[in-house]
DNA sequence: GCCGTTTTCGGCCCGACTGTTTTCAGTCG
């Protein structure tokens, strides 16, 4: 993705500017370009041919020089001669908890310090105390910095931290001093991974709460423990943080805590053109400093003339305007859904007989499930005359379930050129087809959107799934043009899988806003290879709500009637068919 | 370096905490 290389090139800059002591504006400037190009879904090339950078938020004059100048030579001049001045491997101490771009510099330009290594052995010497500013106990806390680096997680799964947020709450939640408790953070808003856990809780008496929190099963090592916040290394790797607030204050700490971070800074600058002051204990009138919200979330928004904002939402990316307007959009919610169209059963590689699924199904309340098992060629696909009897067998089941009503379906792979694993006679026989690249990756972004275009052109597929191909942490999306694929979805009547699965969340959140904007339908399925699986859901819906999407975008929030007219409207009539 | 219902200059979110300080700089979320 030549987007991230812009965007890492510019976070390069802005930590040597930093690092040099350049102003903080500037810094922060560097880097909200940086962030708004890594989440841009067209390419960054495309925006130099036709002279629209500037229309990037953030990016102005100066900076859209030296992307195009980037873009042109691979090179940036200043970004050279920075390097001269800075060695580029000082930005690694920022990554130091308690190490800043001051400490950084100060321990470069004094004692020649390069490296982490070179500092941790400065630091247990006793050579760093005598710099301005620094003594014994911050020696210490750089070792200690250095130590926390190699042990913590760099970010955690979004289901991997629910559950040790879950566990955490269902412990604090005993205590009869919290009166309310609320996981924050990137965790609230369903980021699909989490740098550390945030959570809030409401009470007049702090003490015991933090008491019991540094003492759970699981703490590996507390941080810092005091009456308003306590940090713990808990297990995974993975920070935890209490912040303990009276009640009174709720509102304005759960807006403030759960962030983004970009999104409060907007609402304050917001808030300073109104003559009000935000903080985490409530929104302020200047100058006389009278409390006018604070209790409620709801409150805060209100005060500063929006409606509230779900916390999905909360990434400035717009949200602030469509409050404004009033046009907050009816996100989806995990109620809404009504059937989960990408199960695995024992056929294939899943772990359960089709019954078991249905049965847990009903149990969630569901009205329908596709089982939609591998074809060949995978190892463990099921062959054509076994899936001819899996059809029969999901018949004969269904005329004794009355809860339920089991779709038959298959994940045909989208084989290289872009044809599919099965011929449409068998295709036409499945109620779900859903097609999906699983093999020879590693194409041009050109031939991928090729291949991908082509398979859409198969009159049974009614889902592309996991379209990306990406597994978070462990394998980078193939190079497609999303939004070619997006306009062909809308124009067709395919849908684009949200797969559910924690470790995938494809598509991501930008790309289902792109599928919004573009009325493309979105399917959302967990790929569930065990019952536990079913239970994805919730972060297939988190990642649409961040993608802005409403129950009629999703097509399993349907009733199966409009479930079925979707699924055939592609298909070519029994009549006109020959053969 | 960006940006504009304070519009081409002068602002830019806000508070807590820590360690080093005798009034504050650095870091963090």
């Amino acid at each position: 993705m030549r987007n991230d290389k812009v965007a890492e090139m510019l976070e390069e800059l802005g930590d040597l500017k930093e690092i040099l002591g350049e102003n903080p504006f500037k810094v922060r400037a560097y880097r909200r370009a940086a962030e708004a190009i890594r989440r841009l879904t067209t390419p960054i090339e495309e925006m130099v041919e036709q002279n629209k950078l500037s229309e990037i938020d953030g990016v102005g004059e100066s900076l859209a020089a030296k992307i195009t100048e980037f873009i042109r030579t691979g090179k940036v001049r200043e970004l050279e001669e920075l390097r001269g001045k800075v060695p580029p491997s000082l930005r690694a101490f920022l990554d130091i908890p308690d190490m800043g771009p001051r400490t950084a510099w100060l321990v470069y330009e004094r004692l020649g310090i390069t490296t982490i290594e070179e500092l941790e052995r400065a630091a247990r010497e006793g050579r760093l105390r005598h710099l301005p500013g620094m003594g014994p106990k911050k020696e210490e806390n750089i070792i200690r910095g250095i130590q926390l680096l190699k042990t913590t997680a760099q970010r955690v799964r979004l289901d991997i931290a629910w559950k040790i947020a879950d566990y955490i709450i269902g412990e604090l939640v005993l205590l009869p001093q919290a009166k309310l408790i609320l996981p924050a953070g990137s965790l609230r808003r369903m980021k699909e991974t989490i740098g550390d856990v945030d959570i809030l809780v409401a009470t007049n008496d702090s003490e015991p709460v933090m008491d019991k929190f540094v003492s759970l099963d699981g703490v590996r090592d507390v941080l810092a423990k005091g009456t308003t916040k306590s940090s713990v290394l808990f297990e995974h790797g993975l920070q935890v943080d209490v912040r303990a607030v009276h009640p009174e204050s709720f509102g304005a700490a759960a807006q403030y805590f759960t962030g983004s971070k970009d999104h409060n800074i907007s609402l304050r600058e917001r808030g300073i053109k109104l003559g009000l002051k935000i903080n985490e204990y409530g929104v302020f009138r200047e100058p006389t400093d009278e409390k006018i919200a604070g209790e409620t979330e709801e409150g805060v928004y209100e005060a500063l003339g929006l409606l509230w904002i779900p916390p999905e939402m909360r990434e400035n990316r717009g949200e602030i305007e469509a409050a404004e307007r009033r046009a907050i959009p009816s996100l989806i919610e995990l109620d809404d859904i009504r059937g989960d169209l990408h199960i695995h059963s024992n056929w294939s590689d899943g772990s359960e007989t089709i019954e078991a699924l249905a049965k847990a199904a009903v149990e969630i309340g569901y009205e329908y499930i596709a089982i939609t098992d591998h074809s060949p060629p995978l190892g463990w696909g099921v062959k054509p005359e076994d899936l001819r009897r899996q059809i029969t067998q999901i018949r004969k089941l269904n005329e004794h379930l009355n809860d339920i009503l089991i779709l038959t379906g298959v994940e045909v792979d989208i084989l290289h050129d872009g044809t599919l694993a099965l011929d449409d006679e068998l295709l036409s026989e499945f109620d779900v087809v859903i097609a999906s690249i699983h093999s020879q990756m590693k194409m041009s972004a050109q031939k991928m959107t090729e291949r991908i275009l082509r398979a859409m052109e198969n009159p049974y597929v009614n889902i592309i799934g996991h379209p990306t191909g990406r597994l978070i942490g462990q394998r980078e999306p193939y190079e497609v043009d999303m939004e070619a694929i997006v306009k062909r979805a809308a124009s067709e009547g395919i849908a684009l899988e949200i797969n559910a699965s924690p470790e995938r969340l494809d598509l991501k959140d930008e790309h289902a806003r792109m599928c919004k904007d573009y009325g493309a339908p979105i399917a959302i399925g967990t790929d569930a290879h065990a019952i536990v699986h079913l239970e994805f859901m919730k972060y297939g819906v988190g990642t649409a709500r961040r993608g802005w999407l409403e129950p009629s975008d999703v097509i399993n929030t349907k009733p199966v009637k409009a479930v079925r007219e979707f699924l055939i409207q592609r298909r070519p009539s029994r009549r006109s068919r020959k053969g």
